[in-house]
DNA sequence: GTGTTTGCAAAGTGTTTGCAATTTA
DNA sequence: TAAATTGCAAACACTTTGCAAACAC
């Protein structure tokens, strides 16, 4: 019945974030062990699902916080919505177009060769890469415009 | 002072949509020689600044239905942001974090080896590499939480 | 003519912000 | 107690929609 909380609060601190009692109600939600791929609102929806009192706004801070102090990574694959990843080791991704799922992919399964220098001024950050899949369609009918 | 809008209606035509008023302009700011990447709003307000009348839905509008044609393509790279891209050949990405600017890579500058086999029921539908470079940082001074 | 496309303004997303009330250390 | 954090609701940026008027063929 009770998970313990130290090791979240334990996570937390050594992040730099205080404790808070939603921060560490998140933390445990997203820091089971496996690799998730969260919403803002989804998260939100576990956390309240879990009788955590939460806003939707602190979530929002919340993951951010969190990816800013290195604890996830936000991965971009649809416009119009964030997701985050806590995997934070490099990694990459398949994304599921028809139903806005992600997989990981770890990096040494895809062969990155030679990579472009980056333009001027600018420094390498990340290298992302995203392989988008559908649900196997049919032979497709013929549409007009 | 008349540039040809015969290219544009052809291509327009070719595609299978009806060359308005309002796309042949779009489709002639688009489809000039070079590689674009641009956003909905971007181009409403380059055919504003050209005169053209259109409104900034339409823009949208056109924008799908060039790229459902086959005329663009949609690069993610910024949650909250649609680009667009005129260079429908398969190829790759820098981005600029910190001014969101896209820059083309040929698909032949980035190799990418055995790509893993998409999740059972799916099927490739293209592979996106970005590689996201950001303005060269001094080095970060310490902050606080 | 007839069906398509447009413009407008309104409605939607998903996300961020301002600020008083609450909580943490 | 001082400073950080939260919740709420309002504000946001971007995108989509509904429908009458305008347009293409």
């Amino acid at each position: 019945m009770t998970r313990p909380f130290a090791p979240a609060i334990d996570l937390l601190r050594r992040a730099g974030l205080r404790p808070t009692r939603q921060r560490v109600a998140l933390a445990r939600l997203l820091f089971d062990g496996t690799d998730r791929h969260v919403a803002a609102d989804a998260l939100h929806a576990a956390a309240v699902a879990a009788g955590v009192r939460v806003s939707l706004a602190t979530v929002y801070n919340a993951l951010h916080q969190f990816t800013a102090a290195g604890l996830l990574r936000e991965v971009v694959v649809d416009p119009g919505r964030s997701y985050f990843d806590t995997n934070t080791v490099d990694h990459h991704h398949f994304y599921v177009e028809d139903d806005g799922t992600l997989a990981d992919i770890p990096a040494e399964d895809v062969t990155l060769g030679a990579i472009p220098p980056p333009p001027a001024g600018t420094e390498l950050r990340r290298v992302d890469v995203v392989i988008r899949v559908g649900r196997r369609r049919g032979r497709g009918r013929a549409r007009k415009n």
